[in-house]
DNA sequence: ACCATTGCCTGACTAAGGTCAGACAGGTGA
DNA sequence: TCACCTGTCTGACCTTAGTCAGGCAATGGT
């Protein structure tokens, strides 16, 4: 298909969008806060948030940040207190009148949205939620990030933990992932600063025959799955594995992690013999690089 | 299905939209105008505008509305000039500097756009651009207006003729409309002023035993079908007959209106045997209201 | 103990977006 | 012809949103 009909289609929902669902954000409007102050207080939510992700989710310059605090304190809606682990970052919460707000604010805005949907029948209804559910999905992985990160760092641990919590799910005998050895390097694919995908690489042979890049502890979040973020991720390993020339990709998997097994089909990795003595490992595959 | 997990669907598009794709908007901006200049830039177009049309449409007060195009002209991008119908009318057109821009303009929408989707694989922007027009096509639906408007006007003459032009098109001996004789009323659906369905009523049988009204020219523009309109459409005529005392309503069609058909039939017609001589009428159908 | 860095805050300033009241020209019906 | 209406324009005014430079306190490495 052509790109044209993408970019026609999007910006043609670009315009439904802004002139009959932007209001939605209006709807934050008319209780005595301007647009940008109600969107904090949204934001900030009512288990409270630090202020730097504040400043990174709404994308706002931190001197304004810090006003449209300060305005909030003077109205009583937060309160900002240091964070006791460094007290040099802050920590934002509503009061209860800010929080009183924030469901006064939620309730308008349920209700403009069903205003908006109310013509619609119950199966168009559907299909309307459908669409959205999907194009939300694909839009937030389009805008996913992949990142080098230090295999031993916080961003390389917290989602290799997440993936290591996954196979104790979903193996049947559970997983111990025993001490962990760092890998040689390590991505990370993050949405919003928190991670959604991840995945590292080790030399395992580097011989006059081959050097073989073996890829390790590859993870898509559940509820990110479906929206392609593994083959990117898988492409962009290759491409890292590349770059540190090796000639061919290695990797292990166990019977379970069917959706995995068919995007390595799919991606041109072939079945291949026992390579290494991984007790969890029943399938192995290998693709050379060109 | 609950409409909470649909409001909630909508919330959570609503702010995947704004922090990724309303990014959009800003691609009109660092071309030396602001945002509002940019979009009544391409609000009015390479053929030019109403100023009436343009206030709509962007939802602007008149006063802010009308120094914008001073703004416009000031910088060579637009003039304006009255209507020779109605000289308190005018008439914004771009000026060749300001087709230029439009054309710019354009192009960076697009690159934007473009660049938004880039790591999607080709079936991945594949379903984003079905989801998105799917939804663009409910959204825009959903607020179609529905509006009694005079038998012999201008807006029900408009609509009529587009159904007329259609049923010509259809039939496989052409369609001849001869001098419609007006009906007792007559509604038109409009999205952005201009009609996309109409209907109307005309009381054909009043007697001790039923008081029958028939649905006529009933007609939804092809590009808005699978929208509903059609069901909506078909609703509200039944209680405008509902109020003027019906007790039945019928109607007729033409066997190649295959959709049309099943509509009726989905909406609780029967069918009944012919009531009529309309030489292009071939099934026939009735609803007894409740 | 020192220094660079990080995180937030403040003051000064600007552009953008928008409202409101009134003016004024053109049009319309009695 | 007059009174009134419609559509647009102008001046005066205001809020919101945002930038930028500099400041201060807490932290971490040496």
């Amino acid at each position: 298909m052509s790109t044209g009909l993408a970019t026609d289609t999007l910006r043609r929902f670009n315009r439904t969008y802004t002139q009959r669902i932007g209001v939605l954000e209006e709807s934050f409007l008319g209780l005595g806060l301007p647009l940008g102050a109600a969107r904090l207080v949204f934001e900030i939510g009512a288990s409270g948030a630090a202020v730097r992700d504040l400043r990174d989710r709404l994308g706002l310059d931190s001197g304004y940040l810090s006003r449209l605090l300060r305005d909030l304190e003077s109205r009583a809606l937060a309160s900002t207190a240091p964070d006791p682990a460094d007290r040099r970052r802050r920590h934002a919460t509503l009061t209860d009148a800010g929080r009183a707000l924030l469901e006064r604010l939620e309730t308008r805005s349920d209700e403009l949205a069903l205003r908006l949907v109310a013509p619609l029948t119950e199966r168009q209804l559907d299909r309307l939620t459908e669409a959205l559910a999907t194009a939300d999905l694909l839009v937030r992985a389009a805008t996913v990030v992949l990142r080098a990160v230090d295999p031993t760092g916080p961003a390389a641990t917290e989602s290799m933990d997440r993936y290591f919590a996954e196979l104790a799910d979903r193996f049947p005998d559970g997983f111990d992932p025993g001490t962990p050895s760092p890998l040689d390097c390590f991505t990370v694919a993050t949405s919003d600063g928190t991670p959604v995908a991840c995945g590292g690489l080790q030399r395992i042979a580097d011989d006059a025959t081959a050097t073989v890049d073996e890829i390790k502890r590859m993870w898509v979040d559940p509820s990110w799955r479906g929206a392609g973020l593994g083959s990117r991720l898988l492409r962009h390993l290759e491409d890292v594995a590349r770059s540190r020339r090796a000639t061919a990709i290695r990797l292990d998997t166990n019977g379970t992690l069917s959706e995995a097994i068919a995007m390595y089909e799919r991606s041109g990795y072939r079945r291949i013999g026992r390579y290494n003595d991984n007790p969890y490992a029943e399938l192995f595959f290998e693709k050379t690089l060109a």
